[in-house]
DNA sequence: TATAGTTCTTAACTTAGGTTAATAAAAAGG
DNA sequence: CCTTTTTATTAACCTAAGTTAAGAACTATA
C-alpha cells in the first residue's frame, strides 16, 4: 500500500497491526455473493477470483494476483450486498482488514482515506479496460493479452474458469489453444 | 444531487450559484479523450456521449441522458489524462463545475465530498452492469434492454451510434432491428 | 483400488455477427 | 437549387463462437 501513497514507519507498522493474516485452501469462498462485504483482503500468495452467479450459471469476472489488494466494491464502502463473491482458485494467504479496524485505521493514518480512493482508482480502471478490450478485441487477442501478463496462469488455473474471465465457453477456449499451437508448430 | 444526499437550502443555493450554465450544438466537443478533465457537467437536456478512439475507429462507451452528472472518471480527480472525450449528440444544455469551484464547494459543503463519491459509485455499477450484460447477453437483448430503458433513444440517436455502443456493427444492428420488426408483425 | 466426478480435447453442426458492396433515402453544404 | 456526404437497409459470403456429444486423461474419494 506504502507504494500508493506515503506511509510513516509507525503508520505502517500500525496499520500492519490492523491486519490479521489467514490462510485459505483452494476452493474457499472467502466472500459472499449477495452479502455486504466487511473486510478488504491483500493477497500475499495464491490467486483468488471474483465470481458472479447469472441465472444458473457461475461467471468469473475477475482474477486477483500475489500482492495485490482484493475488496468486494463497491458493497464494502457502501454496505451494499455485493455483486460478486470471492474464492480461493488456489491454496491462498492473505491479510484481512475488517471494516472496523479500517475504520480505526482511518482515524489515525490520514493517507488511508487516500490510499483507499486510489485503489478503487485502479479497480474502475481495471474493468474499463476489460469493457474497452471486450469491445474491440478477438477473444484469442484477448487470451494472448491475459497469458502475457501472468504466463503462469496456465499452470494454476483451469482452462474453463480462464474461458469464462475472457467471457467465452471452455469448447471455444480449447479451440483457441490447439489454434495456436498449430500455429507455433507451423513457424518452426 | 440533492437526491444523493441531504443540502439544505443554503447549501443548494451555494452549490448552484458555483455552476455556470452552458449550451452546446449537436456534435460539439465538451471534454477531448487525452487531456485532463476540468469540470464535471450536469445535463438538464439533450443526449452526451462518451466515445474514445482506438485505432482508427471511434467506440461509444456510453450515453448520458437528462437530468444526469457527466464526468470523465477517474481523470477529474485524478488529474490523469482522460480515456474518453465527451459530445453532444443533441443540442445539449448543462451546468458546469469546474474543478476550482468544486474545491471551494467542498470546503463549504461537507456532503459534496459524499456525493462526489457516491456519484463515481454510480459510475461503477453502471459499468460493471454494462460489462456483465456484454458477457451474458445477445446483442438483440442489450439492444431491447436499452430501448426498454430509452424508448425516445431512436429518434434522436443515429443506428450507427447504438450500434457502437452495444458493441456491434451498424449491419448487424439494423439486421436486428428488420428482424424484430418482422416478429412483431407475425405476432399480429 | 475401484468408482465417480471433473477436465480437456475434438468433431459435427448451427447461429450470430463481421465484411464488403450495392442501393435508396435523408441531411448537409455550397 | 443541385451536389456531396452521411445514414440506413439488404444481400452474399465468411468466420468465430455456441451447442451437443463422445472419449480420454486426470482427481478425488468411498
Amino acid at each position: 500500500m506504502s507504494k500508493i501513497a506515503s506511509l510513516s514507519e509507525q503508520e505502517k507498522f500500525f496499520l500492519g497491526s490492523l491486519h490479521s493474516r489467514k490462510q485459505y485452501k483452494k476452493k474457499s469462498v472467502i466472500d459472499q455473493q449477495g452479502t455486504i462485504s466487511k473486510s478488504v483482503y491483500y493477497l500475499n500468495k495464491g490467486i483468488l477470483s471474483m465470481e458472479y452467479q447469472h441465472g444458473s450459471k457461475v461467471f468469473v469476472r475477475d482474477f486477483i494476483f500475489r500482492d495485490s489488494p482484493a475488496l468486494v466494491y463497491p458493497s464494502f464502502y457502501l454496505a451494499e450486498p455485493s455483486r460478486y463473491s470471492i474464492k480461493a482458485v488456489t491454496d491462498c494467504d492473505v491479510w484481512e482488514l475488517t471494516k472496523e479496524n479500517f475504520e480505526i485505521g482511518k482515524r489515525k493514518i490520514p493517507n488511508l482515506e487516500i490510499i483507499a480512493f486510489k485503489i478503487t482508482n485502479l479497480f474502475h480502471q481495471n474493468i474499463e479496460k476489460r469493457f474497452e478490450s471486450m469491445i474491440t478485441k478477438s477473444a484469442e487477442d484477448r487470451y494472448l493479452e491475459l497469458v502475457e501478463n501472468h504466463p503462469r496462469i496456465i499452470q494454476s488455473i483451469s482452462l474453463k474458469m480462464i474461458a469464462s474471465y475472457l467471457g467465452i465457453t471452455d469448447v471455444a477456449l480449447s479451440r483457441i489453444r490447439s489454434r495456436l499451437s498449430k500455429r507455433v508448430a507451423k513457424s518452426y
